[in-house]
DNA sequence: TTTAGGG
DNA sequence: CCCTAAA
């Protein structure tokens, strides 16, 4: 998907020429697709696969296999990488850095000539020279590392307009967080210093799931290792010890394919700013032959003044952020190693495992625990934003604009279920399977929800609906539905169609959110729950243990439910509740409050008043996310009713009546703040 | 989104 | 806990 977001930015997927000895025609056509499961892709694999194509072509096209000599090519740059699935006749041969001079412009881009970068030790240099043209990057080694390394890119023709990607080793990574055991930091600085402002890096939203996911794997398999050679986990291999296996490399790109898009962008320039597009090497690689004496001016202008040139690609933001015409563009490494995605990976060393710099922006291939991820900082217009592709993902772009996507689970339609108690287990489940069949007999439909929407035109396209854009896959879920849906047995209209809200392939992906109004009857949306989200709820005892888990809370188990429209006299099977509300307005398990609860919330209250929930919530209940604002209050609400009643009256888990007292006492404390708001309001 | 209250 | 009007 990642790929496919480059499409628009003239990248055209990743296709890899099967063999380098088909014909060419053959090779456009019978392009394969390099099958791998889907939890086994990772942004590496794409990028490497994408190096492949690259280099294949490259090595296909005269002109420059001319540069590839064996002198130029670093023997320790030669990587063959091969699927860890083992796709026998399919290994691809990698040699991205060696001398190959390439070429990557595209209208206004970055032009990256030599690419010298052995990520496998980090003991090479790392070159990225121009390739001749004045507006392209120099990309180059500042300190020689081992302790730290600094690829500088540059403008040759203005040093101001520079990047900067600091890297550093492990060992001033550990100093800063020894928590992960990764191997290398990048310190990101990417500094367009362009004037006088100053933009520096926030978050990703977009992706902050992915990435949560992310750093407990990172916790999970921390080891506490601080040393390179030592740090051997799956998921932390030092450079050295991957080299052999699979070294990876950071690669300059090649030649990108024109897309249509390019294509029309293409014309765009030609008329205005002098710019010839010229295909180099195979129709679908080109480049750009510019007048010189007017480029370099222009160039930087494409680059970093975004509201002079009405072009996508602009300048390189960071996380969305970009940088505009006269403002400063830079993502501070002084943060951390994430600072390049700014509360992204907070803290979180990653390992760089690759980069790319494109025409339209730069690709680093990090690790970030088990699996590479692949970060898109891309020009300013199209998405602005980076993409973070983990590893694990299932979902991917591939040739041909096909969008792959898992299943790892469906929501299946509520079931309610009412049986005696006396009945036996069996008679349960046969219960169950009469209540599952009675579905199926009508039939299952299949819903697709994006961002909790469910997406009722089947007409619209991938790409329209957005399914295909990368920042939505993991808002991508399905449902079945009882396909009667049509003409089904409606008890109850009361009710209306409800978004389902949840779930992506993901396990952990959020699911619904608390409150919903009524909605329709599960008819056409049929309750639906996520399989995956039988999971044990967290008891929350204490407020403040940091709850670690992506709400994992908010997936509370919900037995099995009815399915209203499909219960046509089953007797077994009967109406939940009138139905009242379907998916995802189910009603929150009840969660009585804790002893423990009770007593943050008391002492919150204490110290900020009963008028400030919010407060509340954060200071003593941020990490227990199912306790909203909302229900802080009500707690208050039933506390201070409880402490006024006689403890005969009370019922639950008894609360101490020293905390009773402090409700009473704080209750109208605060009641009295709020009389008289001229007073200082502290106890 | 929060707050404040009724259900 | 839910639902909402108001802010």
């Amino acid at each position: 998907m990642v790929l496919q977001k480059r499409l628009d930015y003239g990248f055209d997927g990743y296709q890899v020429p099967p063999i380098p000895q088909a014909t060419r025609s053959d090779r456009r056509r019978c392009s394969f697709k390099r099958k791998v499961a889907d939890n086994q892709m990772c942004a590496f694999d794409l990028l490497a696969t994408v190096a492949g194509k690259l280099l294949l072509e490259e090595e296909s096209s005269p002109s420059s296999s001319d540069r590839l000599t064996e002198k130029e090519l670093s023997p320790t740059l030669q990587v063959s990488i091969k699927k860890e699935q083992q796709d026998e006749d399919k290994i691809l041969r990698v040699e991205p850095c060696g001398g190959l001079e390439s070429m990557i412009t595209s209208d206004c881009s970055v032009n990256v000539a030599k690419s010298k970068f052995q990520v496998g030790s980090f003991e090479n240099k790392v070159e990225l020279a121009s390739s001749g043209y004045q507006e392209s990057f120099d990309c180059t080694v500042v300190d020689k590392f081992k302790k730290k390394m600094n690829i500088e890119l540059q403008n040759t023709g203005n040093i101001s307009n520079s990047a900067k990607v600091d890297i550093c080793s492990l060992d001033d990574l550990t100093l800063r967080d020894r928590k992960h055991p990764a191997l290398v930091s990048v310190e990101s600085s990417m500094t367009l210093p362009l004037g006088t402002d100053h933009f520096s890096c926030g978050s990703f939203p977009a992706i902050r799931e992915d990435v949560k996911l992310v750093i407990r794997d990172d916790d999970e398999n921390s080891s506490g290792c601080t040393h390179p050679s030592s740090t051997t986990t799956k998921s932390y291999r030092a450079p050295s010890c991957v080299g052999n296996r699979r070294l990876r490399n950071g690669f300059a790109s090649k030649y990108w394919k024109v897309t249509p898009k390019l294509k029309r962008e293409e014309k765009h320039f030609n008329a205005d700013s002098e710019v010839k597009p010229v295909y180099h090497n195979r129709k679908f690689c080109y480049k750009y032959q510019r007048s010189q004496r007017d480029y370099p001016i222009k160039k930087r202008k494409l680059y970093y003044d975004h509201s002079s040139v009405p072009n996508p690609d602009r300048g390189i933001s960071c996380k969305g952020i970009t940088s505009f015409p006269g403002k400063k563009f830079s993502c501070d490494a002084s943060a951390s190693s994430a600072t390049m995605c700014g509360g992204l990976f907070p803290s979180l060393p990653f390992l760089l495992m690759g980069f790319c710099i494109f025409s339209r922006g730069l690709v680093l291939v990090l690790s970030l625990g088990s699996s590479p991820n692949l970060i898109i900082l891309t020009p300013h217009a199209a998405s602005g934003k980076p993409v973070c592709l983990p590893g694990q993902y299932g979902t991917f772009q591939s040739e041909d604009s096909h969008v792959k996507l898992r299943i790892k689970s469906f929501k299946v339609p509520e079931l309610f279920i009412e049986i005696p108690e006396s009945a036996t287990v069996g008679s349960l489940k046969r219960t169950v399977m009469e209540a599952v069949t009675k579905i199926l007999g009508g039939g299952l439909r299949v819903g697709v929800l994006l961002q909790g929407k469910k997406l009722r035109d089947d007409n619209k396209t991938l790409l329209q609906t957005g399914i295909s854009d990368d920042n939505k896959l993991d808002a991508l879920g399905f449902s079945l539905e009882p396909s009667g849906s049509l003409a089904p047995p409606l008890l109850h209209h009361e009710d209306s169609p409800s978004p389902l809200t949840c779930d992506s392939p993901q396990p952990l992906t959020r699911c619904w959110s608390y409150r919903y109004s009524p909605t329709p009857i599960a008819v056409l949306d049929p309750p639906s729950l996520n399989l995956e989200s039988f999971v044990e709820s967290d008891h929350d005892s204490a407020p403040s243990p940091p709850d670690m888990s992506i709400d994992k809370n908010l997936t509370d188990s919900r037995a099995l439910v009815v399915v209203p429209a499909m219960n046509v006299g089953a007797s077994a099977v009967v109406p939940a509740r009138k139905s009242k509300r379907s998916e995802a307005a189910q009603r929150r398990i009840r969660r009585p409050f804790s002893v423990s609860e009770v007593e943050a919330l008391v002492q919150a209250v204490e110290k900020l008043g009963t008028g400030r929930w919010r407060d509340v919530k954060l200071r003593a209940f941020d990490n227990a996310k199912h306790r909203t604002y909302v229900d802080l209050k009500d707690k208050w609400k039933t506390l201070v009713h409880t402490a006024r009643i006689s403890p005969q009256q009370r019922r639950g888990e008894p609360v101490p009546q020293e905390l009773l007292d402090r409700v009473l006492n704080a209750h109208a404390h605060w009641a009295k703040q709020q009389a008289k708001p001229e007073t200082c309001r502290f106890l």
